[in-house]
Formats: structure tokens, C-alpha cells, sequence
RNA sequence: GCGGGCGUCGCCAAGUGGUUAAGGCAGCGGCUUGUGGCGCCGCUAUUCGGGGGUUCGAAUCCCCUCGCUCGCCCCA
């Protein structure tokens, strides 16, 4: 029998990670309170169309990377590739937008069948912020600034913010139109791929990797030049608001988006800590997307992090600066208390009495192994909890039981921090030394 | 989808045609059947991601396949 596996891409996060995610998740949770942004959930599974019509019918997203299949109803439905499009859809279907704006955040699975490498995998995890119904170049800024304290609070280094305006749709089309024309009077410069996608999607050449292209692109005429006098102004009001925020930035012409449903201000933050895959949070403005989806014509801006190259770089971030903040990711919250016990009464007892103490707020494990006294020592030793209790069959009768301090304890050791003796049947005081900051609810 | 590297125990690994497949970490047991951290002793891969082939003989060579990884494409 063949050893079962997971998918290619699909991956499992162990212990290890879940820790590290969920300080993450709970930063980010915390950032997004405050910045009065509400969770929305939505199904991971959706009708293919709602992305056919969002993202683009062109998009590699859509054309190459959907996980899609036909239910047993004879739907066409697809494991989302991104956030967005699912977040329109249920404001839209739910008729939050005429509750007035909408300022919302999700996380979660997302699903590209892409060919997996560092910090791209089948199935990856997105956070994003969706302001719904927000016009103004201010709210531009203010959800950059709000990825961008988030990641500097995680302890991000290497920040570095890049923006671009895409404009208006018909700036796009002039622009194409310019870029075409430009581009094919020197097409004999043009890499492969670069003079496929002349006919395709000219906007990507501008972000070709490709060196004889960069260089090549560096004389060619610039989107952001080519902005009508109301998209630039907006442009300048983008930046003038990011100035104020002291956020620094940096303006990249090249800089477009993948998804077709961008337009005015693009922008991605990216960490020098992560090789080809360098964009940790990217995003922009879509005003035109949740008409296009059949909702009231309302403008909208957002972002969208990923979690797995997120997680790359807080840990690169960790081994560079140790006594940074990207550090408190690798902590470890070992037990207060570890219960060695041993003996048929004592067994029954010390599971009363974990379940007591953890009611009463203290981080408890429980041996359960009923081995040798001094096996359970070596383990309540090796988890690192700070104290272990010894519950055996004397204890039982006496009522009364040793708390033992582990680990060497300095030798003007206080008395709080010495071997003691406390009573069974009240467990306030133990509770009291183990954890002074326990909520210490102690049930009767 | 295209190109390069890789795959030996839970983890890190030595081994490059003939070895009983080193070693370390972790785990388990013992020295120590009621007191830990250290130490010592022992156990833990009939098998080298999987399948086929070459060979007297394969972890080592060849083919296929699966997976990982790096780059491209694309994207977060």
C-alpha cells in the first residue's frame, strides 16, 4: 500500500506554525480593530463566473490557475483564487452597501494551480482589507497605512513601499495604445514573451524581468505620464496623504497589476528578505468592479497579504534581529504547572485537580502515563513548566501536597520561589504563587 | 506550463557498485518500582520517496513516476 500524502501545493501546518500563525492572526486582528474594520466570512467555494467576470476572462489567474469543477448540480463552481471578488459578491447580494460604507477585512484559504516554489503554494492563506464605498485618495492611504503599521508592528524588515496611479480606464487605453506603438517600432529588441504579450496584455511587458526589456523600457513612455489632469491630481493627493503618514514610498511606473479590475492608485509592499518572491502585501483601487458585478456603481480600495511569504520573512526577520519583534513569533508558552502523579487514587485526583486549576486560569499538563515518579520528573523538566505539583498515594491521605520549583533557581532564590507545601482542598494560595496574574475564578 | 538542483529513521545527516546502512538530536526503557535537570547503558531504517530495468551483486548506474526546492511565467 502506497503512503498516503497530501496534494502537491497543499500543505499542513504543524504545531510549530499554528503558534506562529496565530500571534500573527491575533496582531492583525488587533490592528484591524482599531482601525474599525469589521471580519467578513465568505465560502470558499463560488460560482466560476463570479471570477470570470471579476478578475478578468484573460487573467492567467482565471484563464490558467482556477481549481474548478462541476457539482453534482451541474454548476460550475471554483475553490477562490483571491479575496476580493467573494467580498463584492456578498456585499452586494446582502445590500450592505446601501447600509453606507463598507470598511471590512477577511482571511483565509485561497486556491491557484500554480507550480509551487518559496512562499507559493496550491492552496495559500490571504489577509485583506476591502474599504467599500470610499472615494477619496485619503482612504487610499489610510489602507496602505494600515498594512504598513501592521507589518512594521510584526517586525518586518526591509519595508519598502511601491506605487503607481493606473488612472482612469480610458488613461489605460491611451496609454496601450502609446505603449503599442512605441514597442512595436522596436520590436527586434523584445524578448519571446515580451512580443507575445504586446498582443495579449501590453500593461505586463512593463513588469518583465527580462534585463535587455528593463532596459530597453527605461526610454519608453510612462502610464503615469500619459494620466489625464484628474487622475494625476488625485495621484498627488495620494502621496501628499502618505507624506503626511511619513510612510516613505517609492513611485514605480512599472508597477501594474494582475488583476483586471484596477485602476487609480496600485501598490505593493514588498521585504528585501525574500527572494523572487519579494511582495508580501499588494493592492489598489477598484471603483469599477463592484458595478461590473452587478452592484451599485461604488468605489472601493484594498490589499491582500500573504500569509506563507508573511511568515518567510518574519522568520528571516527573526534570525536577523533576535531581539526584534519578529522574535516574540518563535517564544514558547511553556505550562505553568506539570501534575506527576502516580497511583490509582492519585490519578483520578490530580485529573480533578487539572481541570481545577485550569478553570482557575493556570496553564496546566497532566502526565498521563502513571510511569515511574522520576520518568514524570524528567518530562515535567524537558516542557519547561516552572513548577510541577506531586500528587501520589501519601498526598491523597494527607490532603496536602509538595509544590516543587523546577529548573535551578538562583541562589538568593525568594521565598515564592521555593519547594512548599499547600493544602488539597484549597488551591487559592497555589494558584496565587504558580501565576499571580491568573484570573484566579477558583470554582467552589 | 518551461528549465536547473535534490529525495537515506520524526529531524539533521555519513555512505558514490560488495559495509551487519555510521553518527547526532528527539523518543522509549533501564541504572534510580516516590522526586527532575547531568551522566552512563540499551532499544528504535530487513532498507535508502515509489515502480521498473542493468548487474553475480544497487541507497549508489539507467528509465519512468511522485514529491520538495531554485529560477522563469504568474501572483500574495
Amino acid at each position: 500500500m502506497t503512503k498516503l500524502q497530501s496534494l502537491r501545493g497543499m500543505v499542513d501546518l504543524l504545531p510549530e506554525q499554528t503558534r506562529h500563525w496565530q500571534v500573527v492572526e491575533s496582531v492583525a486582528r488587533e490592528h484591524f480593530r482599531r482601525a474599525g474594520l469589521q471580519e467578513i466570512r465568505t465560502p470558499l467555494l463560488e460560482v466560476t463566473d463570479l471570477f470570470a467576470r471579476g478578475i478578468g476572462e484573460a487573467t492567467d489567474v482565471v484563464g490558467k490557475e482556477m481549481y474548478s469543477f462541476v457539482d453534482r448540480g451541474d454548476r460550475s463552481c471554483t475553490l477562490r483564487p483571491e479575496g476580493t471578488a467573494s467580498v463584492v459578491r456578498a456585499a452586494v447580494q446582502h445590500g450592505l452597501l446601501s447600509q453606507g460604507p463598507q470598511r471590512l477585512w477577511y482571511g483565509g484559504p485561497m486556491f491557484r494551480y500554480e507550480r509551487p516554489q518559496a512562499g507559493r503554494q496550491r492552496q495559500f492563506h490571504q489577509i485583506g482589507v476591502e474599504l467599500l464605498g470610499f472615494s477619496s485618495p485619503r482612504s487610499d492611504a489610510e489602507v496602505i497605512a494600515v498594512a504598513w503599521a501592521l507589518l512594521a508592528d510584526l517586525g518586518v524588515q526591509g519595508l519598502a513601499l511601491e506605487i503607481n496611479s493606473l488612472g482612469i480606464p480610458e488613461d489605460r487605453k491611451r496609454y496601450r495604445a502609446e505603449l503599442v506603438a512605441w514597442l512595436e517600432a522596436r520590436i527586434d529588441q523584445l524578448d519571446d514573451d515580451s512580443r507575445q504579450r504586446l498582443a495579449t496584455n501590453p500593461l505586463r511587458i512593463l513588469d518583465s524581468k527580462h534585463p535587455q526589456t528593463q532596459a530597453l523600457l527605461e526610454q519608453a513612455p510612462t502610464l503615469l505620464s500619459t494620466l489625464c489632469e484628474e487622475s494625476q491630481e488625485r495621484f498627488a493627493e495620494v502621496k501628499l496623504a502618505l507624506s503626511a503618514l511619513e510612510i516613505p514610498f517609492h513611485i514605480n511606473t512599472r508597477l501594474v497589476r494582475g488583476l483586471d479590475y484596477y485602476g487609480h492608485t496600485a501598490f505593493e509592499i514588498t521585504s528585501d528578505q525574500l527572494g523572487a518572491q519579494a511582495t508580501v502585501c499588494g493592492g489598489g483601487r477598484y471603483d469599477g468592479l463592484i458595478d461590473q458585478l452587478g452592484g451599485p456603481s461604488t468605489p472601493a480600495i484594498g490589499w491582500a497579504l500573504g500569509m506563507e511569504r508573511l511568515m518567510l520573512v518574519l522568520e528571516a526577520s527573526a534570525d536577523a534581529d533576535p531581539d526584534g519583534s519578529a522574535a516574540r513569533l518563535t517564544t514558547t508558552n511553556p505550562p505553568d504547572l506539570y501534575l506527576v502523579n502516580r497511583g490509582e487514587s492519585a490519578e483520578r485526583l490530580a485529573l480533578v485537580l487539572a481541570q481545577k486549576l485550569r478553570a482557575a486560569g493556570l496553564v496546566v499538563e497532566l502526565d498521563g502515563s502513571g510511569a515511574a515518579f522520576g520518568k514524570q520528573f524528567k518530562r515535567a523538566d524537558r516542557c519547561g513548566a516552572s513548577w510541577a505539583l506531586v500528587i501520589g498515594e501519601d498526598e491523597v491521605e494527607r490532603g496536602e501536597a509538595q509544590l516543587k520549583r523546577l529548573h535551578s533557581v538562583s541562589s538568593e532564590a525568594s521565598d515564592a520561589s521555593k519547594d512548599q507545601l499547600h493544602r488539597l482542598d484549597d488551591l487559592s494560595g497555589l494558584v496565587h504563587v504558580v501565576n499571580p496574574l491568573a484570573p484566579s475564578n477558583l470554582p467552589r
